[in-house]
DNA sequence: CTACCTTTGAAGGAT
DNA sequence: ATCCTTCAAAGGTAG
């Protein structure tokens, strides 16, 4: 269990959090993109602009222009709406995580809480609709007693068998969505799909608590748990990250459905090994929850939009808001590492055929660069009519590091080194100048910032242009010592793939 | 019909 | 220790 670090590490949190703040510098992304392509971005600009008559007094012209002028609401109170209030949650001090390193006052605000009379900012991801609830499942304030899955005698849900998975009061546990997004259908999807034939679980020893059992059947519906009598977990509860390899992707898409028929013969031993998806991260639980929202405010609905938007929006949310994703994420982790404790996620690699155009070395820099010009051109109109203001400069770099964003670092059983590092920054090439100052808490003894997402930096930068050609501006002139990590980092890029970048940037 | 696109984060293998 | 690759969601799009 990876993320059972007892206790330790306070400051993961932190650290794991800072990844996340990297957005800086997206305005000049947009600015900076590859001359050809912000040609192209400039016509689709200036007539959004054009368009978007009235809106934006405000200096953030384009964007927030165009933005204003197609979805308003969504855009003007971005933040406000998923103001998660930190909900004190005193009666949870004794259940929250263990592992929460943050101090009490932090951590007892983990908003995975949700009050009866609040409304969760995640409600839509974890909602518990009526319909989620199984007739088997009676509503938690109905039961906030838990049977002994051995006894079943009621009892009260120890801390131990709650905090692992989230810091709710025995009272609350009933009136609070769950927020493993696996828990709750969105849109009528689990998120974790489930062969029709049932579930296999592959590790039957692996004792579902209680309180965890009854969350996740309050998930299924009736006929899924009840039946299939193999496969099934023996609480009887399939988890939704198991799918089926025939099924393996979203079984309940009807595209899917027809394919259902599997193109070879049927391969005996992916039949028996079940498909366990990965826990989804914090960002996927973000766009799992947002996306419906973009998609309402927006005309686009092409994922690839919405995600470039959700990608922008994830980062103009204040540390506290992505706390709260993390938390989740952490959490769901925490949970699907013991639902699976032999999973790994390689066991998932080439499940999926796809592999995408790495920027490879073979691929040519003119393929590159056309390739993301396209791209580009494509995908980011649509953001800029809806994406949020780049509030870079928003709330996350206003908002002193608090104690609280530390908290927030789920994984921060991870390596601290990741978390300590603001590199966030350095991914985003953008990290560029704004960056530095304010959430530079990277006391860190590592200097270099490519913690965590390690990768993170090197693919997007080279995937997207844009993010690339700001780099180089703003690392010209690196003041902090930070700055020359960064640079540091995107020099290893450069090393990695440069000519393609290179060539493209001349271009 | 299938892979791609796009986003961030996590994990694990490779170096 | 660091870097790189893959996958997680999702739905239009292109081949």
């Amino acid at each position: 269990m990876p993320q059972l670090n007892g206790g330790g590490g306070d400051d993961l949190g932190a650290n794991d959090e800072m990844i996340s703040f990297k957005d800086e510098g997206e305005q000049e992304e947009k600015i900076s993109e590859d001359v050809s392509a912000e040609r192209d971005l400039d016509d689709v600009k200036s007539s959004l602009v054009n368009e978007s008559e009235n809106n934006s007094s405000s200096s953030d012209s384009e964007v927030i222009s165009a933005l204003s002028h197609v979805a308003v609401p969504f855009l003007l109170a971005p933040v406000p709406a998923y103001e998660w209030p930190l909900l004190d949650v005193p009666g949870s001090a004794g259940l929250k995580d263990p592992r929460s390193p943050t101090p009490g006052h932090l951590s007892n605000k983990v908003p995975v809480v949700q009050h009866a009379h609040h409304i969760h900012p995640l409600s839509s991801l974890i909602s518990y609709s009526n319909e989620h609830f199984s007739p088997g499942t009676p509503p938690g304030h109905l039961s906030p007693e838990i049977l002994d899955p051995k006894t079943g005698i009621p009892r009260t849900p120890h801390p131990s068998e709650l905090s692992p998975y989230y810091p709710l009061s025995p009272g609350a546990v009933g009136q609070l969505s769950h927020p493993l997004g696996w828990l709750v259908p969105q849109q009528g999807q689990p998120m974790y799909s489930i062969p029709p034939g049932g579930f296999r679980h592959p590790y039957p020893a692996l004792a579902m608590n209680a309180s965890m059992s009854s969350l996740v059947s309050s998930r299924f519906s009736p006929h899924m748990v009840t039946h299939s009598p193999h496969g099934l977990h023996q609480t009887g509860i399939p988890h939704p990250a198991i799918v089926s390899p025939a099924i393996k992707q979203e079984p309940l898409k009807p595209r899917v459905f027809g394919r259902r028929k599997s193109p070879g013969p049927p391969k005996k031993e992916e039949d028996k090994k079940p498909h366990i998806k990965k826990p989804l991260n914090a960002f996927m639980l973000y766009m799992k929850e947002m996306r419906a929202k973009v998609v309402a405010e927006c005309t686009l609905k092409e994922s690839a939009a919405i995600n470039q938007i959700l990608g922008r929006r994830w980062h103009s949310l204040s540390r506290e808001e992505q706390a709260k994703y993390y938390e989740l994420a952490r959490k769901e982790r925490q949970l699907h590492s013991q639902l699976y404790p032999g999973w790994s996620a390689r066991d998932n690699y080439g499940k999926r055929k796809k592999r995408k155009r790495d920027n490879k070395p073979d691929s040519t820099p003119e393929d590159f660069s056309i390739r993301n010009k396209k791209q580009c051109v494509q995908y980011l109109p649509p953001e800029k009519m809806c994406d949020s203001p780049a509030s870079s400069h928003g709330s996350m770099l206003d908002s002193p590091a608090t104690p609280s964003a530390a908290l927030a670092s789920p994984a921060a059983p991870a390596t601290h080194s990741e978390q300590a590092q603001p590199l966030s920054l350095t991914t985003k090439a953008s990290s560029s100048s704004t960056s530095s100052s304010s959430s530079s808490p990277s006391s860190s003894s590592s200097s270099v910032p490519m913690g965590s997402s390690g990768s993170q930096p090197t693919t997007p930068v080279l995937s997207r242009p844009i993010p690339f050609a700001s780099l180089h501006p703003s690392m010209l002139s690196p003041p902090s010592p930070f700055h020359q990590a960064a640079l540091h980092s995107h020099h290893a890029l450069f090393q990695s793939q440069p000519l393609s970048l290179v060539t493209k940037s001349n271009d």
